[in-house]
DNA sequence: CGCAATTCGTTGATTACTGAACAAATCCAT
DNA sequence: ATGGATTTGTTCAGTAATCAACGAATTGCG
C-alpha cells in the first residue's frame, strides 16, 4: 500500500488514542471535539481534515479494529479455533482500553453488533464444513449461536478485567468452538 | 514565554526522547542522525532544522535539564536543604533514563562537570550565610567538597538502580547538608 | 592503501498542520 | 420560549515537516 506521510499517521493516531482515553472516562455524547483536539494535542481543524465530525471518527476507528481482526483470520486461516482464537485474544489484549469500552461503555452499542457480525460471518466456512456434525440444524441457528456464544465471552472477560489470561480464554473457548465446528 | 508552535514542541520532544533511549542502548558516538530520526518517527532534515548536529543537541538537552534545576532552585530558595534536595530528586526520579545514562553512560562524561558546576553555583549564597560554622575554611574547598559530595551521592544512586527511594535520598543528604552549612 | 558504502548536511518543491477568525448551530439556565 | 454561552464546521494565510535528491565527507572492509 502507499506509505502515507508520517504527520498524517501521527495526527490520526494521537485523535484516536484520545478518543479511546476520552470515552473510558465519559460518555461518547459529552466529549466534543475540542476535548479530543487538547487530548492529542492536536488543533481542532486537524481533526476535520481526516473526519467530517466525531461520530464519522468513532466509526472509522471502529471499521478499521474490525478490519485488523478480519486480516488475522486470514492469517489464521490454518490453525484451529484454540490457535486462531489465542491470535485474536492477544490482539484484544494489546488494544485493551479499546475493546473494554466498547463493550463496556453504553456509548458505542453498535460496536457490538458490528463485532458480532464478523464473528458471523467468519464462522460460515467452518459451518459448511462441519455439516455431518450438524445435521439437521439450521445453518442460520449454528452462526448465531456460536456468534453469540464467542461475542458473551469477551464481553465477559473485559468487563471483569480480564480474570483469566488471555492465552487460557482462548484454549477454552477455542476448545468449545472446535468441539462444535471443525 | 511566547508559547511555541506545537508542531515544534513535538519534534523536540520526540527527538529528545529518541537520543536519551538510544544513548541507554549505545554509546553517544555509535548514534547516528539517521537513528535518531528512525527512533523519534521524525524526517532526518527536521533535525537539522532544530540543531545543527548531533553534539549541538545533546548540548541543548544538558543545558534544558540544567536550566530547569536551577529553576527548581528558585522556587525551593526558602526549604531547608532537605525539603529542597526532595525537589530535585524527584526530578531526577522523573528523568530517570536521562540522568542515569548521563552519569553512568563514558559517552558524556562533559555532564558530570556542567552538574558540578550547578551544584556549587548554588551553594555559594547558602556558604556566605554559614560563615561562623566554616570559619577557618577556604570558601572553594567549602564548595568542591560538599558539590562533589552532591554529585557524587546521586551518582552512586543511579548507578546502583536507584537502591533507596527519593524521599529518603533527599533526607539524609539534605541532613547532612543542613549540619554544615545552613 | 583504495574503493564501496554509509552518513552527513543542504536544497527545493510539496503537503499537513497551525492558530485565529467567522457565522451558524446547539445547549442550558432562567 | 429567550438570550447568553458554548460548540460546531469552515476559511485563510503562514509555518513546520515531509520526501527525494544531491555532492561532500567519513567510515570500514578487502
Amino acid at each position: 500500500m502507499a506509505k502515507v506521510d508520517r504527520r498524517i499517521a501521527k495526527s490520526q493516531i494521537a485523535i484516536k488514542k484520545a478518543v479511546t482515553e476520552l470515552m473510558s472516562e465519559k460518555s461518547f455524547d459529552d466529549i466534543t471535539i475540542q476535548d479530543i483536539a487538547d487530548r492529542a494535542d492536536v488543533n481542532r481543524g486537524t481533526i476535520y481534515l481526516h473526519y467530517t465530525d466525531k461520530y464519522d471518527l468513532l466509526d472509522k476507528m471502529i471499521e478499521e479494529h474490525i478490519e485488523n481482526l478480519r486480516e488475522l483470520c486470514k492469517s489464521a486461516a490454518e490453525m484451529t479455533f484454540q490457535e486462531g482464537n489465542y491470535v485474536w485474544y492477544e490482539y484484544f489484549e494489546r488494544h485493551y482500553l479499546f475493546f473494554s469500552t466498547m463493550l463496556a461503555s453504553k456509548g458505542a452499542p453498535y460496536f457490538r453488533s458490528r463485532f458480532l457480525d464478523l464473528v458471523i460471518e467468519e464462522f460460515k466456512a467452518e459451518v459448511d464444513i462441519a455439516v455431518e456434525k450438524n445435521k439437521g440444524l439450521n445453518e442460520e441457528v449454528i452462526l448465531q449461536f456460536f456468534g453469540s456464544a464467542v461475542v458473551g465471552s469477551v464481553e465477559w472477560w473485559f468487563k471483569n478485567e480480564m480474570p483469566l489470561p488471555a492465552r487460557i480464554m482462548a484454549e477454552q473457548t477455542g476448545a468449545l468452538l472446535d468441539r462444535n465446528l471443525e
